[in-house]
RNA sequence: CGGGGAUUGGCGCAGUUGGCUAGCGCGCCGCGUUUGGGACGCGGAGGCCGGAGGUUCGAGUCCUCUAUCCCCGACCA
């Protein structure tokens, strides 16, 4: 994208309003816009990084053969009381508002219900299952206190994947597919040597959920975590007895705090008895579903990836989910500008996403406004350079620069994708 | 929901014990000089001080109510 075109403006305060990190910083770069406590916008910038993470994502849920799907937001009361989970007691963050007739509705917080009703017509025999299906919904939780910016939002985008099974067994072994796919997202995003299995409260069905804990200052969760074992108990389920049941050993552990960035539920048959969803088996009895949920927090990830990834001058983003690999600039004479301008349709039509900075400002602020977005790459065109086919591109990193001809630009860049961990690894927080 | 703090141009802030046309920096517009780390000069535009009510000759400054935002706690499939 050409900057020139860009909605969006730097700004050098952060709005005094916000404390969060991640919501100072990505307000200053220009990826988000508040609209009130807990529910922000996504400028095109930020909408990218959106993108990006549910571009892995997706990819990995793809990878276990389950389909994408997209529900309502709106959600009938019926299927709610069905569960018992229409109560405002049992569940309290709900938003509900009624159509004209008079008619109670929810906005949705979660799509287990929902989704079990659409099963209960669509699944019927054994030969339906198993099935798994997801989307990437924005979900509204109307909490008490929203807080820390884009990690706990009143109204946020949230991947939910939802399988049945036939029996336990086949549950568990989908349920254990998803959590490794779960590891590989954390990883491909750049947060993978940092985001840990954690045991938490399985609610009413099951003893244990299983959580995916981020360890960051700015996380509002507690852990217990055995770092050699890469295994965590959240505090919420932390007792002798459950260490002693897990096999582990309390003088291994050390308390972080950290963000929940993925849960995943194991509800058995449970909710199928209870909302009657069964299917006949191969010899035509009756058997309830198994459903399990599987949830990852896509806006709060852009949250604790800025918590995580930034440093004195700006953001700093895993290479997978920047909102451009290359940020471009020319400084100098029409010969320089040519040349950026070459440049730039070279690496679009190659498929590099690409910020060129065409403002007409000073080099200083181009160079700031870089930093401050977290471009991986600044490649700077200038006459001195130009002339003999070479540019500048310095890494936002670790600020290495590097004197390379087209090709061997085209080359890094282009070899740099796919390696977040090497990033994760590199940046040397944690 | 309990406690604490805040609200003055787009952003960050200052406004003495109530007093005259409400200031500053950044940003914005115009002209000129600049051009490798957020340049400089000159000239401009933009706010009725979150909202409502009150006290007063006079309120951004005092009182009451209210809204919103932030933080701590509680809560958190």
């Amino acid at each position: 994208m050409r900057l020139s075109q860009n909605i969006t403006k730097t700004l050098k305060n952060a709005p005094a309003d916000e404390q969060a990190i991640n919501a100072k910083l990505l307000i200053r770069a220009g990826f988000i816009h508040k609209e009130m406590a807990g529910a922000y916008s996504y400028l095109p910038l930020g909408l990218q990084v959106i993108e990006n993470i549910k571009t892995v994502v997706r990819e990995e849920m793809n990878a276990l053969g389950a389909s994408e799907l997209l529900m309502t937001s709106l959600q009938a009361k019926d299927s709610w009381v069905l569960s018992g989970r229409w109560s405002d007691d049992l569940v309290d963050i709900w938003f509900k508002s009624q159509l004209k007739t008079g008619a109670e509705i929810g906005f949705g917080w979660s799509h287990e219900e929902p989704i079990m009703m659409m099963a209960k017509s669509l699944v019927k025999s054994y030969r339906d299952l198993p099935i798994s299906v997801y989307q990437f919904q924005t979900k509204f939780r109307n909490e008490l206190r929203a807080k820390s910016g884009v990690m706990r939002g009143r109204e946020f985008i949230m991947k939910d994947m939802y399988a049945f099974s036939r029996s336990a067994d086949e549950l568990s072994e989908f349920y254990e597919r998803t959590k490794d796919a779960y590891l590989r997202v954390y990883d491909r995003i750049g947060l993978g040597d940092n985001t840990f299995v954690t045991f938490a409260s399985g609610g009413s069905f099951t003893q244990f959920s299983h959580e995916f804990q981020t360890v960051t200052d700015s996380g509002e969760d507690t852990i217990y975590l055995d770092r050699s074992k890469r295994l965590a108990v959240n505090e919420e389920v932390y007792s002798d007895e459950i260490l002693a049941q897990l096999g582990m050993k309390k003088d291994h552990l050390e308390k972080v705090k950290a963000a929940e960035v993925g849960n995943i539920f194991n509800f058995g048959p449970i909710k199928g008895e209870q909302m009657d969803v069964y299917f006949s088996d191969q010899s035509g009895q009756r058997q309830p579903v198994y459903l399990s949920s599987y949830g990852i927090g896509i806006s709060r990830l852009m949250g604790v990836i800025a918590e995580h990834f930034n440093d004195q001058n700006g953001l700093v983003w895993p290479i997978n989910i920047a909102p451009a690999k290359v940020y471009l600039i020319a400084i100098g004479d029409s010969k320089a500008v040519s040349g950026a301008d070459k440049l730039y349709n070279i690496l679009t039509a190659r498929g590099v996403a690409v910020i060129y900075d065409d403002r007409d400002v000073r080099p200083g602020e181009k160079f700031s406004d870089a930093d401050l977005m977290g471009i991986p790459w600044r490649v700077v065109v200038s006459e001195q350079f130009i002339e003999n086919g070479l540019y500048e591109i310095k890494s936002r990193l670790n600020n290495k620069l590097q004197q390379l001809n087209e090709s061997n630009l085209i080359k890094l860049v282009e070899a740099t994708t796919a390696k977040s961990n090497l990033h994760n690894k590199e940046i040397g927080k944690d």
